[in-house]
DNA sequence: ACCATCGAGTAGACACTGTCTACGCAGGCT
DNA sequence: AGCCTGCGTAGACAGTGTCTACTCGATGGT
């Protein structure tokens, strides 16, 4: 449990992950990865069946950073005066914390958000990466729950929609579609309005 | 101006657009769609300079069939009792009109809401495409203004979240996690949330 | 101590892909 | 007629993912 793991299956992977930031997912090619972790185009195979397993392997490394993220967020609010126990905290500023870093993330590292999210190229690979997500997603039920969702509105139903619209700010920036739209590639203006019409408008 | 167009150009695009509903993105090749179209693999170099520009011209058909779509969508609205002019008719009732139509879009042609969505691979081909969906965008600040949106956001912010809340939802169906989140693909749930939240709860 | 075995990485082949170039060949122009 | 230009063919080339044979060093059993 070394600070750097030396196993070629975890170097091929760090070796994917700084492949994907410098040049995006289509850079992702076996041989390369396999080049830049300095072993032939045929050794990844002793630890990865197929390329997209490899892939896979990349993805979920960003979902941990993507958790991560999310609570670092999570447990800044707890340290700026609240020093109460998590559910105590106010479930609103709760849902724009973790609603920021989702955007912050997608911004910061577009090319592992891209990969994340290639539901054709990850599907299929045998891996549990949807279950990655699913954590996040309990606690925006939770929390929602908590604010209490518009009536006849299961809360579960709530937060999916809560989750499609950050989701969906987030492809429509990196696609551009916000840049043509409103002028600016600055989310803040549209988050607020989506946070506005999901919690209500009496926040701010 | 004839029923179907002969020339090798529009030949090649149905042939992609065929492949890419039997069989999606990752089987529209080059070499298979000239092989569909019964040419040679080079000859689609005389129509489009590059592969992703034949994948370009492929994915402004599916935002055609879009845009098609849509309007269908809204004038079945006319033609159910209120015949009055576009800007008469019940806001609420024709953006509630339009994002069902945009989900059964992105539902019934997987693939190429796939297609053309993918910034990766269409970005730098010099199209317009983000011109194709402007129309649309500016449809719904204009019904979002007439609905009023929350104090203090501009109705092209609201449109923005409301349009992201669609793209998500329709996302988040595509690649399973909706099913995994709420235990069904069907979307009517979330997407009443989602139009409770951005148009307010007194509709239903 | 010796030998066998096995994991891990190498090297090459194969069928594909996208791009490029040379070629053929019909039709229309002067 | 001669020529040229547009359009499709055929082949080459580098690069890709996968598969198979091979090496080679460490490890373990007797």
């Amino acid at each position: 449990m070394n600070d750097q793991e030396t196993g070629l299956r975890a170097r091929l992977v760090t070796a994917g992950v700084e492949l994907l930031a410098l040049e995006g997912v289509h850079a992702l090619t076996l041989r390369e990865i396999a080049r830049r972790a300095g072993v032939s185009h045929g050794a990844p195979r002793r630890h990865f069946a197929t390329h997209v397993e490899l892939l896979a392997a990349i993805a979920r490394h960003g979902f941990g950073e993507l958790a991560a993220a999310l609570a670092r967020a999570d447990d800044a609010l707890t340290d700026t005066g609240d020093t109460s126990r998590g559910t105590d905290r106010d479930p609103r500023a709760r849902i724009a914390a973790l609603a920021r870093a989702y955007l912050d993330f997608a911004a910061a590292q577009p090319g592992m958000f891209d990969l994340m999210f290639r539901h054709d190229v990850l599907e299929g690979s045998g891996i549990g990466l949807r279950d990655t997500s699913l954590p996040l997603f309990e606690t925006f039920v939770r929390l929602i729950g908590e604010v209490g969702p518009p009536a006849g509105v299961r809360p579960a139903d709530a937060a999916a929609a809560l989750w499609a619209n950050l989701h969906g700010l987030a492809q429509l920036r990196a696609w551009g579609s916000l840049r043509l739209a409103s002028g600016s590639d600055d989310v803040g203006p549209q988050l607020e309005a989506a946070l506005a019409a999901h919690l209500g408008s009496e926040l701010r």
